[in-house]
RNA sequence: GUGAUUGUAGCUCAGCCGGUUAGAGCGCUAGAUUGUGGAUCUAGAGGUCGUGGGUUCGAGCCCCAUCUUUCACCCCA
């Protein structure tokens, strides 16, 4: 039997697992520091929870839970047609948001709003893995939901900067709002062509200009539409001159002045911050995740020339009416989340972890036997005591054989108790890197790990 | 879903035009060293060549299917 595991999944070895929670124990911090909650929820939702709630492309990623024991045989003896919703009724969640909702909608008795919540968990889709894309990975999000106040949108963009101050990466925050876009699209006279439009927009830095009005006339906007968007796709220039051109373009629609305002308003109020003020860029083509966004969207990419990702690394917006769907009208939420998992591949490939070598194991007991070894515990006890993380060898197997596993683990320390130190109620420590040996009391042992 | 790409020892990889017994480095085990790791030297173990089928006198190499890896598109964290 040769052991696998499935497609786009990952084991994560102990040195791994350090960088990860360095990543999550940051996340985690400067959640904890604004006020936000920790909840979980079940890695798998009932089906009617997630199917239509990711667009007809997120039903089909959508990882579903075969019914336990043979659900196929009562169709199969009968000769029925199967059909998916006689076999599957769970899935597991494909995004924080959703269970987050359903959540809210569920538990509204005991919640206080507005109500500020954190939920780091692994999410599953059935994509096809590539570069920064795996089937189960972990969101790290942050919601503030029944409030509708823009104060939200900026302590959420100021916890962005401080995440990414803390893991000492070099982003730019892109910001764009969900009215904005409905304008355009209304004073082009395209109104239900806005997600074709802002996908194609989208593309702009990849395919080039041309390519993208190629895309939005396959998609059937009328040659005058694709005219009048021109000015808007080649927006430029500081934040407040693309503000400036955009209130010219949208002085007719009353949508995209709201959305407007709100920018201006979210802008202003980061301007009092210095983490993050020159690092926020109104960008227009910015169009992720328009399945339930209605307000500002949010999206960060990393700035650093080292790295080769070009997707986002955190994400989010404002999303009236979330709950509508699970019966719970007019609450109104705005959130964040970052792929963990992409921040990671950052951190590697422009060498942004710091050294763990402190955290492992400081000093290492070499067993010598049933009798040294339990000589041994009551001094591992003491050790421990003061928050030193120690440990013995489980057999008294070679010297060179226990030498090499302190080696092989970067032990800096080993401590050998043999029949003459139990005598003399001493220890003999070695010093793994220098080489150096002494025999020395408790007290000094201690001394020397702090 | 579309188009490429990958799979040979625990790991990283060689393997010619299809030809006899499939190799290297690292790692592992043992020894050189009876209470001392890293360096060096010696010896040893370790393979259904991803899997299933086919072509051939003969397949790691060619063909088909399937799984897997990586990448781009779609979409997305």
């Amino acid at each position: 039997m040769k052991p696998s595991i499935p497609k786009g999944t990952r084991d994560f070895s102990p040195g791994e697992m350090l960088k990860r929670n360095y990543i999550f124990d940051t996340i985690r911090g400067v959640y904890q520091r604004y006020g936000y909650e920790e909840i979980e929820t079940p890695s798998m939702e009932n089906l009617s929870m997630l199917e239509g709630k990711y667009g007809e492309e997120g039903d089909k990623l959508l990882f579903r839970i075969l019914n336990s024991g043979d659900p196929f045989e009562k169709y199969r003896l009968a000769h029925l047609e199967i059909k998916n919703s006689d076999v599957t009724e769970k899935g597991l969640r494909y995004d924080l948001t959703v269970p987050f909702a359903r959540y809210v909608v569920m538990h509204q008795n005991e919640i206080t709003f507005p109500f500020k919540r954190y939920q780091i968990q692994p999410v599953w889709r059935a994509d096809r893995p590539q570069k920064g894309r795996y089937r189960e990975f972990y969101q790290c999000d942050a919601d503030v939901i029944g409030s509708i106040s823009l104060l939200n949108e900026v302590e959420l963009i100021r916890m962005i900067g401080d995440v990414f101050d803390a893991l000492k990466i070099d982003v730019s925050i892109k910001l764009n709002n969900r009215k904005i876009l409905s304008g355009i699209a209304e004073v082009i006279g395209e109104r239900d062509k806005i997600i074709d439009i802002t996908v194609a927009i989208d593309k702009l830095d990849k395919i080039g200009l041309d390519k993208v009005n190629e895309e939005l006339k396959m998609k059937g906007l009328s040659e005058t539409a694709i005219q009048q968007l021109q000015p808007i796709i080649k927006l430029s220039g500081s934040n407040e001159n693309k503000m400036e051109s955009l209130r010219q373009v949208l002085k007719n629609s009353e949508t995209g002045l709201k959305g407007i305002a709100e920018m201006e308003s979210i802008l202003n109020m980061l301007q009092i911050s210095q983490k993050v003020k020159d690092n926020i860029e109104l960008d227009i083509t910015l169009a992720r995740g328009l399945n339930y966004y209605t307000g500002a969207i949010i999206e960060v990419k990393v700035n650093d020339k080292r790295s080769s990702f070009t997707s986002s690394i955190c994400g989010g917006g404002r999303y009236d009416d979330l709950t509508g769907i699970f019966g719970l009208p007019n609450v109104s939420g705005v959130g964040i989340s970052f792929g963990a998992d992409r921040i990671y591949d950052v951190l590697e490939e422009v060498k942004g972890f710091p050294d763990f070598s402190g955290i492992s194991t400081k000093i290492l007991f070499v067993n010598f036997g049933e009798e040294e070894a339990r000589f041994c515990l009551q001094l591992l006890d003491r050790i421990r005591e003061d928050g030193i993380h120690a440990e013995l060898y489980p057999d008294a197997a070679k010297m060179k054989k226990q030498m090499s596993y302190a080696d092989a683990k970067k032990i800096p320390f080993v401590a050998l108790i043999g029949t003459e130190e139990m005598k003399n109620n001493e220890i003999t420590v070695k010093n793994m890197s220098s080489g150096e040996q002494s025999k020395v009391t408790m007290d000094e042992l201690l001394h020397l790990l702090k």
